[in-house]
Parts: C-alpha cells; sequence; structure tokens
DNA sequence: ACAAAAGTGTTGAGAGTACACCCATGC
DNA sequence: GCATGGGTGTACTCTCAACACTTTTGT
C-alpha cells in the first residue's frame, strides 16, 4: 500500500484554495427584472452588497450547496426553482483574505414562491433592479452582468421563462416577463402564434380579470420540448 | 484589526478541497476528431486513461493554469488555441482520495501546431478518435461527453470550427472539418453560399492541388463577427 | 474525351415580421 | 356606446434546403 500513500501525500503537498458557491437569483418584481443581494457584515467589504453564497461543504455537492444558499436565502425549496452552473471565477487576488475560487449559479424564481419570512427578515437582504445595482463587493458585479448576459441568451432559445411566472399566468404576463428580461417590446400576435406552434403552453380553466376582457389562464407543459434548434452558422 | 483577524480565521475554519483542472484537448487528425488522454501512472486508477490536468497553483488563474497544463502536454502556446471554460464537477466522492473539484476547460488546437515530441515522447500519451474511446478514469467519460456536447453545439452558432484548421485552407476542408465535428453531411452549394453572405473567410493567394481542379486557399478573417444571431423561441 | 473535384445558380417551402382586424368585458 | 385589453388572421419578405449546372485541372 505504499502506492497509497505516496499519492495521498502527493495530493496533499498541494496548498489549497476555499471554494465557495454564489448563486445569483433572479425574479421578477414590480414589473422589474431584480436581483437579490445581502449587504456583507464582515471585512472585507464591510457593509457592502454581495451576491449571496459560502463555502462547500465537504460531503456536499456544488448544486446540493447552491440549494442550500437559495433556501437559506429565500426559503424557496429546490423543486421550485431553476438553477444552473454559471461559470468558475478564479483570479488570484479576487479575495483579499486567501485563495477563493468561487463557483457561480444563477436561479430563477418565480415571485409567488418567495418565503416572505426569509426575504425581509433583516434589512440586510434586499432585491435591486437589475437596471439599478449598487456598488458590489468582490468581482460579483462581473459575476452578475455575465449572469444576465447568459439569462437573456438563454430565454431565447429555451423556455427557462416559465420558471420566473406563477403555475398559472396569462399570455400577457408571459410576455410582459419575456419583455421585462429582454429589454425590447413584442409583437402580440406573432408571440402568440409562436406559443401555439411550439405547444409549450396548455389552457387550464379559469380567467383573470383585467381591464378589458378577461385572459384565459395557461399553465407550462412539463412534457413539452423546452428547447429549439438554434439557427446555424453554417448550413 | 480584531475583524480581520476574526475573518481570516473564519475562512480556514473551513476544510478545503483540492482543486484541478482538467483540459479536453481536440484536434482533428486523420480525417477524425480525436481528443488526448494521458495513461495515469499512480494510483488511484493507475494505467487508466484520462484527460490531461493539475492542481491550480496559488498564484495563477484558472484560466492560466489550462493553458499550462495545454502547453506541457502539446507544446502548443496560448495565442495558437481556443480555450473555453467548459464545467466545474464537483461530486464529493469523484476522487478516491480526497476532495477533487475540478474546473474542465476544452481547447481545439489545428494539428499542424502540435509539437510533435511533446506529443510522441511517450507511450503514455495518445490522440483517441471521440468514437472509440478507452474506459477513462475518475468522471472523465462524462467530462468528455460534455466537452464534445459543447463542442458540436458552439460549432453551429459560432466560428470556433476555425480553430481546428491550420491558417490557410480550403474550402472543402472547412467543411469535412464541419462534417467530422458534427457528425453529418452538409451541402456543399448552401456551405458555400452562407459563407460568402456571413464574410467570415476572406480568399488568399495560392491554390491546393487535389483530384480535380485546385482549391482557392482562404484564411478566417479575425475581424469577422463569428457569432450569429440564435433563432429565437419566441418572437 | 473523361473523371474528379471546385465552384455557382435556381427554385419551392417554410419561418419571420408587420400590421390590421375581431371579441368580451366594465362603465 | 366606447374604452380597454384579449385574441386571431393575412400578406409580404427573407432564409432554408435540395439539387442542377458550369468550370478547371489531370490522365
Amino acid at each position: 500500500m505504499s502506492a497509497e500513500i505516496t499519492e495521498t501525500y502527493d495530493v496533499s503537498k498541494y496548498e489549497r484554495p476555499s471554494v465557495t458557491v454564489d448563486v445569483v437569483i433572479f425574479s421578477i418584481l414590480d414589473k422589474m427584472l431584480k436581483a437579490l443581494l445581502i449587504k456583507r457584515k464582515v471585512w472585507p467589504y464591510k457593509d457592502v452588497w454581495a451576491i449571496p453564497g459560502g463555502f462547500v461543504r465537504m460531503d456536499e455537492s456544488l448544486e446540493q450547496a447552491a440549494y442550500r444558499e437559495l433556501a437559506e436565502e429565500t426559503g424557496v425549496a429546490g423543486a421550485d426553482v431553476y438553477l444552473e452552473q454559471l461559470f468558475t471565477f478564479g483570479e488570484p487576488d479576487r479575495d483579499p483574505r486567501t485563495r477563493v475560487i468561487t463557483v457561480a449559479y444563477f436561479a430563477l424564481v418565480s415571485a409567488d414562491k418567495i418565503n416572505p419570512q426569509a426575504a425581509t427578515d433583516a434589512a440586510d437582504i434586499e432585491w435591486f433592479s437589475v437596471y439599478d445595482l449598487p456598488s458590489l463587493a468582490f468581482d460579483h458585479a462581473d459575476i452578475l452582468d455575465y449572469a444576465l448576459t447568459r439569462l437573456r441568451y438563454k430565454l431565447e432559445y429555451s423556455a427557462v421563462g416559465f420558471q420566473l411566472l406563477p403555475e398559472k399566468f396569462t399570455l400577457r404576463e408571459l410576455q410582459d416577463t419575456y419583455e421585462i428580461v429582454l429589454g425590447t417590446k413584442l409583437d402580440k400576435g406573432n408571440f402568440r402564434s409562436k406559443l401555439r406552434k411550439t405547444n409549450v403552453v396548455e389552457m387550464v380553466d379559469g380567467y383573470r380579470d383585467t381591464g378589458g376582457r378577461p385572459a384565459r389562464l395557461y399553465r407550462f407543459r412539463d412534457d413539452a420540448v423546452a428547447e429549439i434548434k438554434t439557427r446555424r452558422l453554417f448550413p
């Protein structure tokens, strides 16, 4: 068993960095795309806003760590969110304390799923519009930027947008969500005709009262093919 | 300075995982898409093929570590390759020695750039067709699978494919590369007409002799817009 | 002349886009 | 009735995809 001992020694001879998981949590609130931030209470960047995150424990996977952080900050369970690994940030000097490598995730949460208690029981946790962000700790501005780019990109060819809505929604609400995230106006007729063709939503009983004619309620079909073939650069 | 001391203590109280960088290196050799693998010489998975990689040093970024591994195995400098972060794999039990989190990258190298010495000076480093892989150490089969999926996907909407070719190439060679990677036949006329429209290549002097009419040589325009707008799921 | 591979053009089907129009409800 | 927002249809344009055709070399 000398080989094993030698190798174990070999692994531990390298100094190890700290590894954290940060989760950019998006939701639609007040008709705006918002991200959840927490105010740091310790050095460094004391009293500066930051993306929620924490150290990865030795016995949990990265995804488990991300779900844990998510639940701690929002009270939302794993089944009710969309979570995706974003990128791993590891510049040697991104944290002044020690070498910290952070695996960033982004999450989409429907506003009605958020536990109000978890989100409001402190003044040091707050939803910010992505267009009106405070200055952020570490390289968190880069991380949030990248998350936003990825979200918009993803919205174009997949159906992740539904994760930002409650289970039942009107088509107008769906279109609003897309317009808010993408930052562009969409054509009502085309939006709906494409929805009919792609077959990703189905009508459910009930109506929502609006200023005019009541709107039908829909829900996302979980058996739906949520991805579209991308346009090829070359045929 | 007690805050600093407290926080430093706080950081180090967590046990730290090891962090490695693994690089899936792709190239086109003998008209096949191949990946470079090395045979492990130590426990665990002794004498089993694995994706090249190594520990991240405390003073280098993740990307620097990836470039370093790449240069060590192929002798190729950073400017001559396409390198992209793929995904971070961190299941607690993926390495039997200790907790190891690996940041996976994938690289595209043109066959003519590869240093033959670096690639052939040992029997324990070898190019394998991605369709005829040996069994791999750790979760490296998953990593390679994911790298291949991402490469194909990326090829559809960006111009990374050029990184697999020498500086000058014929349009037939370019089309061959695409067909090899995607695993499908493409239409010659459509392939070329789209190339003309997208304006990503330009003719250079010289011809390549073939079995029939000699083919013009082209090169990639570095000022070209290498990405195409994806088709939207919703308008 | 013929084979082989380079290189271009044509055409019908389907997707994208802009816009006009009808429908159901509250006041 | 009329304002408001839901919901549908149409017509023009552009891209996609299949395939036929012409051009230039070697033997």
